[in-house]
DNA sequence: ACCTCACTAACGATCGTTCATCAAGCGCTG
DNA sequence: CAGCGCTTGATGAACGATCGTTAGTGAGGT
């Protein structure tokens, strides 16, 4: 966060918390299980480390935010990282669970599985775009340890793309020189939906999902 | 940036400047006229806010990273959000002109121009990665006067690209239901890059531009 | 004499975190 | 049922560190 005494500004205290919330679903997936100041405390972070980045975004935004004062935020949280650190373990662990679920709900063809991930790769990103965008952006932010653990879950939802991309070219349904780099491409398209999705835009979770897994599985042709 | 009485992480000082600086290329594009102090201010922040985000990183580690005081950073820059947006303006500006020479100099049919297009944005992200992601995220730190103006440069090249998907559809090349989407999944794909990239590692820029132009083409047929 | 660029020093604000305190709600024993 | 200890979560106040920025000064080259 900047402090100084030259022309800052200081930006708006972060949003009125639920906008979207009661609308169409929470903020953050069923498995966050916290209740009460704490799980306000944590879709406030949500929100403010979503918009403005983890170093962005300071304890007393946070505690202003739920109306709370600065001190009792730590009767909740032991560190500002906390916070940050169970955002991500949220995100990535619902983000592998999706991708796991329908991978074991899809016919055996590599294109039907290649499109059922790429689904629920959508749905992720576009059910919770704000989770996205910290998971996505704010890795720096968490030190060595937490970093590490949050990353092996990574590499395991990464696995399961490239499993299925190996698998394809195998059994000859796809086609690919650098199959790691198929599985960026695929990735990468679909992490950058949580930068420009609204869900009460034109475009709903359905027609993203279609257009996209249509565009991996073609793409591997 | 972080302070506090607690355990507190602070990170070694950035970094000792160029590992690659004069391996390859610059860290910034040749459009980046600066020398001396205010060009090696322009490269620490680069190297730290592509790092740790520009919130993480203060006057006081550029100064440090440099060499210098302070206070001597101001006889350069009038505020650090100046440093930000003139790596922004730098990065955002190359991009578009990467896009605009690659449609010049392309043949006329839709597909060799996005071909060119994906080559050209391919380029931007593995030739200055940094650069690139401070681009794609540090716009939530710019005032909004700086922020419009940034944004109105990646609109004119996100028509670029628009016009070439649209042009190529009404001539028969390309079949696309949701041109912008087309676009968007392209351009995320891109964009990704400046996260793994290895100037150093097994893939060239060759072998990325390669697959990705040949990934473009193939999901819009 | 003037401009450029570095310096020392300091400003007030904001940072993450800790501490001692206290009111309310709980199950327990008498 | 009264009274007790215990936990939970909130509070005001403060800590030392760090924040962006400014002021005044001076050396060196033009």
């Amino acid at each position: 966060m900047e402090a100084g005494g030259g022309s800052q500004l200081r930006p708006e205290p972060i949003q009125s918390l639920p906008p979207q919330a009661a609308a169409k679903g929470s903020l953050l997936p069923p498995r966050a299980a916290a209740t009460g100041t704490l799980r306000r405390l944590q879709e406030a972070a949500l929100i403010g480390f979503g918009e403005r980045g983890y170093h962005g975004v300071s304890i007393r935004d946070l505690a202003k935010t739920v109306g709370v004062r600065v001190s009792s935020v730590y009767a909740h949280v032991s560190a500002k990282e906390d916070l940050l650190l169970e955002l991500m373990v949220i995100g990535h662990d619902e983000h592998n669970e999706l991708l796991r679920h329908a991978l074991l709900a899809s016919q055996p063809d590599p294109p039907a599985q290649m499109d059922a991930l790429v689904r629920a790769h959508v749905r992720m990103h576009t059910a919770y775009p704000l989770l996205g965008r910290v998971c996505n952006k704010e890795l720096h932010a968490l030190s060595d340890g937490n970093k590490e653990h949050v990353m092996s879950t990574r590499l395991q939802s990464e696995r399961m793309f490239l499993d299925v991309v190996n698998r394809g070219i195998e059994s000859g349904h796809f086609r690919c020189a650098d199959p790691w780099l198929a599985v960026a491409a695929i990735g990468g398209m679909g992490v950058r939906i949580s930068e420009w999705f609204d869900p009460e835009g034109d475009r709903s979770f359905e027609d993203v999902a279609d257009v996209y897994a249509d565009f991996a599985v073609k793409l591997l042709a």
